[in-house]
DNA sequence: GTGAAAGCGCTAACAT
DNA sequence: ATGTTAGCGCTTTCAC
């Protein structure tokens, strides 16, 4: 099937090809009769402006790229989602780029992007450590570009994320106003940024309530449901004692739910669990699970619209959002 | 930053713009000196050709279009991913199309991504009924175009799906096997033709063993926690007789068990169920939870495929693939 | 082996 | 109010 170029309809419409350019673009000095029948052979022709010509010409694709590591991950999901609808209200589309399968392609990604004149590009995911040069190089070529919950130290970036210091602490609050004072954690990964920040409001939630850190009481996972479950067997072997748990996101709430479970612990009795993230199973665990909800696509859509801001207007001053999370108290804290 | 054309490279290195240009594409008819010497000016001067001119010669952008319509859905999240990495591997993109909000925006999204190039089109999201003109004419144009678990009455699309009624099947008779007859089942909307296929497998495995089917035994949920929560109190409170339950979904069948945790009775003791989809998080859930796995990233991949070949060969022939669903034993189908 | 010219589909400046 | 010309960055004839 050919395609109908903007030649076609001049030659139906009778009129030299600039004439259909300017009614295509609302430009004014085109006699009303004329507009009307180029639109009338627009249609009738089904033509359609090619989006590619016009980059050429404005040097502007008004597309941006999308750069995440893992679609699975929830928080990262509904950031994509909350970016998209606003992009999509800009007139933007977002070029997808998962690095998924092999983090080491994010380079050849970030080249191909450019290489595909997107105005700019949205880092969509989590920020661990070293890993950031092909990035730095970016930004110091005035390449647009906003993060969410990703940060290079010593860089400044734009970035959008959710206080994690600040959930961490509320986290841990909720169950020391319960009453407990052997509180374990189960922390993400070291080397990620939002694991070390929860981990700070913990502790920060125990000096302030006076109760003596022990750094026995805490254990690391990946953010699965199996490491979950495999933190809280070692937990439970180490330090059975414990009457409480903040498990920094709801996989591992949930996986060390299990091993509280096949442990003979009753929930929230035995051992009361904060989750973080608010998944919507979270609401359904059994007891549900009281945990931090973060306003996910919230970031999403502001990390969009700083990015397009940053992009149609390359004086905008930096900026960095930090939202705020949310206790959402359910039958897991006790009371 | 002014970006650096194939002019500027022709200048710097002293010789024609041609020359540069056959460089990069590997054209014989260079001298090797002159290769080497044009190379090293495009290292220096960080050349990147510009992809947009290049499809603007071609007529092709090397970009798919990606039509969503619920990112959160597991289901299409893998099939995402999956499709992702083969496109990768052949050197394409996707252009993301998310009509998440509001599904009557989809022929507009269609109508962008035509107008942006893009030379074919994936439709990842489930096929409900009665929505689908604006996917006909696409098709009818000659717009390569492959759907995942997407059908239109009528019309010979390329599809790739996981056969529903197989899965259906199976759920159901591994609830047979265990001796129950009296087995309830939580569907999918109405409308839906997944929810439909595995509505006839249910059916079919019934028939198959000889019990009789009862109408009452079956509710309908949408595919959320809630629905499957609700939906089990409505079954409960009419048919409490039932001894198991094929919930159409692994979210149906978490929302199902704690209607029926609430209701006091023991899972799988005296209510067996299975679910569907395998999340990850039905080996976690108490009983872990017996469901029909979808190999939901081959999907993924298989379309892709299919997509991209089509793209590249305009006249290959229709292909229609259906994957087998897998029964994953655990603890809720009893014994 | 290399350069000059034309053209992909469009917009923008400058005619008329 | 409409047409002519040039040019976005590139590839592809076709000369030399």
């Amino acid at each position: 099937m050919e395609r109908v170029t903007i030649r076609d309809v001049a030659a139906a419409a009778g009129v030299s090809y600039q004439t259909v350019s300017r009614v295509l673009n609302d430009k004014p000095d085109v006699a009303d009769e004329t507009r009307r029948r180029v639109w009338q052979v627009i249609e009738e022709l089904g033509y359609q402006p090619s989006a590619v010509a016009r980059s050429l010409v404005f040097k502007k694709t008004h597309t941006l790229g999308l750069i995440t590591a893992d679609f699975s991950d929830y928080f990262f999901t509904q950031v994509i989602i909350g970016a998209e609808v606003e992009a999509r209200r800009s007139g933007y589309f977002f070029l997808l780029g998962s690095t998924e399968r092999n983090p080491a392609d994010e380079p050849e990604y970030l080249r191909l992007l450019t290489e595909r004149q997107v105005d700019g590009i949205l880092f969509a995911r989590p920020s661990t450590e070293g890993d950031s040069e092909h990035l730095v190089s970016l930004v110091r070529q005035g390449v647009p570009l906003v993060t969410t919950a990703y940060y290079i130290p010593g860089e400044e970036l734009m970035v959008v994320d959710v206080d994690n210091l600040e959930g961490g602490l509320q986290a841990t609050n909720c169950l020391i106003q319960a009453g407990h004072r052997r509180i374990g954690m189960i922390s993400g990964p070291a080397s990620w940024k939002s694991a070390d920040d929860r981990a700070r409001g913990y502790r920060l939630a125990l000096e302030q309530a006076g109760v003596a850190l022990n750094e026995s009481f805490i254990e690391r996972a990946d953010w699965s449901l199996q490491g979950g479950y495999e933190a809280m067997k070692r937990l439970l072997n180490r330090v059975p004692e414990l009457t409480a748990l903040f498990a920094q996101n709801d996989w591992i709430a949930i996986g060390a739910m299990k091993a509280l479970r096949e442990a003979g612990r009753r929930l929230p009795d035995d051992v009361a669990i904060v989750g973080y993230d608010d998944l919507p199973v979270a609401a359904y665990t059994d007891p549900p699970l009281t945990t931090i909800h973060q306003p996910m696509q919230e970031v999403g859509q502001l990390a969009a619209r700083l990015l397009i801001q940053s992009v149609e207007d390359p004086d905008m001053e930096r900026e960095e959002v930090l939202l705020k999370p949310e206790l959402v108290r359910r039958g897991s804290c006790g009371s």
